[in-house]
DNA sequence: TTGAAAGCGCTAACAT
DNA sequence: ATGTTAGCGCTTTCAA
């Protein structure tokens, strides 16, 4: 025996047939006599054999191993917190069941070269973190009949893809009714990245509403942004030069609504004093670092253990219809928004947040 | 053929054999005439064919993945911001070399068990996140000949173990000095984590400068923290109560240093008017969140970069001798340390960082 | 220029 | 209660 031990060098330690190895090893020690049982498990220990589960894999036809393809725009995990804390309740559901993760980073946007990737036989199925529009992770069905769940995006009906994502369209509305009731007529808006699904559906629930509500929308105050911080800050410029603001501004994320806040900070803006904010996702940054932010939260890691569970489903049953599964957000108050009717006259603070726990409800 | 097409199937109908078939799908195709060359991708083309990586693996005894395992106590990826910058890194260098990452969370600390999810065929080598004493991961020798590199820790010699590392003593001994140099010869201290490696080198380096330089230690002034930003504000609160107090202290991470900062706040005791703060690791928070903090930065990214390129390196020439890579870190200058020469009598505001970008310098 | 054959290390019918 | 055998899908000598 050279090289690492196989069944075969056990077997022969052992004293015994392959097979015999393979089912104890697999835990059917009830079809053997006890010291059978004893030996084969001797020589394994004194040999120190560990099954190898390429062969395994190959043998079985599954591999006891789920892949997690980042889309190529995206393929930086760094400053991806979204694909962070998906991949952790992805981690979460799997452990238990001893299954592992391949992480898949295709780098080309040629659909066909990233399914070659993808489904090669290493995976018994993919969670596809695809946020944005375009993406050649969502070409699956012409590429691949792999078990496959989406995840970052609420995908139109026609993508016949399973998806798991968080409920942008009810949270939103929810945020902005919410907003409405503090007696705000006046708002404006930061929208999110173009090519993300979720901008598109968080600024047409924020209309949607606003049209039910019969509160009119001025464009000049509809801003694009691209769910960078800096965008919010741009967009803060932008609105605060002009002459008429609104009373209060929704970012369609935190990471923008942080922009525009710190913008405001330094034109000494006081929020919500004199302009009201709200963000999007509640960024672990803004709850940490002491910003007082009014937001919907939502749970990403939710998001990637139900993927993780779907998926198995589809793998064990081979039912792969598509589903479709929306998390709910809740409304988390904070102290970014001041009500309506109090604002007759704006204070003029120094500083917005200059008071850290000030309650201003 | 039912079921995925395989090697066989192609070369059916392109009417040849699977030798023909294999040797010209990997690019070998100056040993056959032009004709069969098109017959064959023809095929391949018309049925779909991809091959299957796991009988690929089997038959070349490589896998071209490599495995990146996370302690058990750190399995969850959520705000080790660590083990995300270590990840990009190591993605980055192994693109570009089409190997994928095999990522691995032990949930058990035995130390066999772990190795057994670890060697088992499925990876060609392994990147061990490992930053706390005691890990099963370190117990690699003795489980394990897998080509194997460690980060997050700088290890005594006697593991005999390639690890990366950022230069945690030249860092600490470079900030230390570069606090002396600005007049502070009363200096607190709050430690890392007690089983983090990295803790104990911050440490050592804190008072091996001191000492160098004949600045008392004074033992109440140093506290024991644990990384995280809570452990900081208690170790303000303990701290600042006392009766003398150091003009500087120094956090052995940004965390830590935050923390702090935001007790001070509380406690209305202006940084760094009142008292100098350092951290160390230059979190992008901080940055961010435009907190002013002075501290070491170093390239988490490059860590992972570098380990995977050693890795590499060890799969592929065999060379598995132990060598060990530390990257400097760069010190950061912003607004948390005032000289002390010019500390003569503490002035008064009313918060720290009342100004956001105002220079103290 | 092409193909036959012997694995890679394991699993799982099917015998005995 | 244990063993024989035929794969899993591919690579790679070696021979033709």
């Amino acid at each position: 025996m050279r090289g690492k031990p196989t069944l075969r060098d056990v077997a022969e330690r052992a004293g015994c047939s392959i097979t015999t190895v393979s089912n104890i090893l697999q835990g059917r020690s009830h079809l053997y006599r006890e010291d059978m049982v004893h030996q084969v498990m001797r020589a394994a220990q004194e040999l120190g054999y560990r099954p190898n589960s390429i062969a395994r894999s190959l043998a079985r036809r599954r591999t006891a191993t789920i892949g997690v393809a980042l889309d190529p725009q995206h393929a930086r995990l760094t400053h991806n917190l979204y694909a962070h804390d998906v991949l952790d309740g992805i981690l979460a559901f799997l452990e238990p069941r001893d299954y592992d993760i391949r992480l898949i980073t295709p780098r080309t946007s040629d659909p066909a070269a990233v399914w070659r990737r993808i489904d090669n036989g290493s995976i018994d199925g993919v969670v596809l973190i695809a946020p944005v529009m375009g993406s050649p992770l969502l070409e699956w069905r012409h590429y691949s009949s792999l078990p496959a769940v989406v995840v970052g995006s609420t995908l139109p009906e026609e993508y016949r893809l399973s998806h798991i994502d968080i409920d942008n369209t009810s949270a939103m509305t929810m945020l902005v009714e919410w907003v409405i009731q503090q007696g705000h007529r006046a708002i404006g808006y930061i929208k999110g990245h173009p090519l993300h699904w979720s901008a598109h559906q968080r600024e047409q629930a924020f209309r949607r509403v606003l049209e039910r509500y019969g509160v009119p929308i001025r464009e000049e105050w509809v801003l694009q942004g691209d769910y960078g911080p800096e965008s919010g800050a741009r967009a803060a410029e932008q609105l605060l030069r002009q002459s008429e603001l609104p009373t209060v501004v929704m970012a369609a994320n935190d990471d923008m609504a942080i922009g525009f806040l710190q913008q405001c900070r330094t034109l000494e803006i006081a929020v919500p004093d004199q302009i009201s904010v709200t963000g999007f996702d509640d960024s672990s940054w803004a709850e940490r670092m002491g910003i007082p932010l009014t937001t919907i939260r939502h749970d990403r890691y939710q998001v990637g253990y139900l993927a993780a569970q779907q998926l198995l489903h589809q793998i064990e049953t081979g039912d792969t219809r598509p589903q479709r599964v929306l998390i709910n957000g809740a409304l988390v108050v904070r102290h970014s928004v001041a009500s309506a009717y109090a604002l007759a006259s704006p204070a003029t603070l120094q500083h917005a947040f200059s008071t850290e726990g000030g309650s201003k409800q």
